[in-house]
DNA sequence: TGATGTGAACTCCTTCACAGCG
DNA sequence: CGCTGTGAAGGAGTTCACATCA
């Protein structure tokens, strides 16, 4: 490991974050979305094998364990710059410096959560934010029963104290579970406190200033694209039957076909 | 694939939704997957003015409240048919029902949740499933202390039950809410039982075979994209000060840049 | 007239295939 | 030799702009 001869690209602490900006820039702004989402993917997957002591993987194990082909994989991670070594693979710990510090996570983050109900609860609880470097910070709800309650040793606030506190635990990025309707009231509160990045469960577009970015997560959405992959089966697999295309056919339902395995 | 004559040409009468099943085949297969999102998003708009006895919507209305431009929607709409009235717009109604067939709404769904731990809790109460036609029928643990309890009314069985139940209930979608360790075998084991659309919020990239579909939310990636989005802005807003090491900014203020294109 | 529906151009992403280097 | 890095080809999705029709 650590075979990287022309010391010119200096380790990486997070302390310091080397290289020139133009540059950076330059690269960062390059970045197309999809790989910055996969580049997530191979984090996660690196961070794992980390800890196995494996100092170098091929584009062709890394890529299998993140569930994409190499040629993908590869052409994702020469955005970073070449950090591979040809006939060997990547040295793990090098790429997850770089994958971290183009993905920014090399700053400090801080999250809070907007709407304290099922969904807004178990991601204040949920251990797979603060372990990758995105803790919980702050708590808001509108409910008075809710206020002042701990969860994971953070009290809830009224949504009013959005803009102060935010402000002054430095919130980089919300989390807006509420209902539909208050979503964007919320969100308009968040972007008054300066926070520019915003994580939507509520099932609502929302409109923000085009400084802000907003990625949504859409439970029913999800169900609903998989429920189209389950009638476009049965559609494909339903044998066809000559006699059905005079029939007719009272599809207000969809034929009841379900083949058992 | 099958070269179907077009033989049958479909007429469309208002009250009753026809339609021959090679036709409605091919067009399913032909929608594209970003579509296929997108149609969701829309149909939670309509039905939202539905109640509002709006009986008729412009694509330019409703790609506003969709929060995409009207060519887009115009052109994911002409997937489904010709639905629209020229010089008028959409007639709500008739399009709910359309997209709600497209996506397979018109089909019982049956959910399963698969790890009761703070999200999985949460999805099992969570009411946005039932009330778009994806009731929660099962839920499974390993863990013996939530063995027998129930949520929603709904108990919490052994996971070795996945098989059986599953099948009883016919569970047309599988969701997982386990640690990483332990999905896959969460995901053998909903497969076994039949299950091919599963759902996954578990870190790991499972591997089904392919006559199953497999969805990833991924919250911990989510941050991290817009964490890469909030670096990239400070990136751009930076002055070029070559030396600049971000760490030690005041970033508790918002600097007041909107960049205009 | 005014909005839909759609070929065509365009942009973005993926895949191929191989040169280049360790 | 083996694997990375990358031009070039291919495909998917988006946007444009306008013919078309209620």
């Amino acid at each position: 490991m650590t075979a990287q001869p022309e010391g010119v690209e200096p380790r990486v602490d997070q302390a310091a974050v080397p290289v020139d900006v133009p540059a950076a820039r330059e690269r960062a702004r390059a970045i197309p979305e999809a790989t910055v989402a996969r580049l997530a993917v191979y984090l996660r997957v690196l961070l794992g094998r980390g800890d196995d002591r494996v100092a170098t993987l091929s584009s062709e194990e890394l890529a299998h364990a993140a569930g994409v082909n190499s040629a993908k994989l590869r052409k994702d991670l020469s955005y970073l710059g070449s950090y591979g070594t040809r006939g060997v693979g990547y040295d793990v710990d090098i790429l997850i410096g770089e994958i971290e510090r183009t993905l920014g996570l090399t700053r400090k983050h801080s999250v809070a959560v907007v709407g304290i109900g099922n969904l807004g609860h178990a991601l204040a609880g949920y251990g797979g934010f603060a372990s990758r470097g995105f803790p919980v910070t702050a708590l808001f709800d509108v409910d008075e029963d809710l206020i002042g309650i701990r969860i994971a040793g953070i009290e809830v606030r009224h949504i009013d104290q959005i803009p102060d506190a935010c402000a002054a635990l430095d919130v980089t990025i919300g989390v807006i579970a509420t209902p539909g309707d208050g979503a964007q009231d919320v969100c308009d509160l968040l972007v008054k406190a300066g926070v520019r990045c915003i994580l939507n469960f509520a099932p609502v577009v929302l409109q923000v200033p085009e400084h802000v970015e907003v990625r949504k997560v859409d439970l029913a959405v999800e169900l609903q694209i998989l429920s189209f992959h389950v009638a476009r089966r049965e559609l494909a697999e339903e044998p066809l039957t000559g006699s059905s295309i005079g029939t007719e056919e009272p599809l207000t339902e969809l034929p009841p076909v379900v083949v058992a395995p």
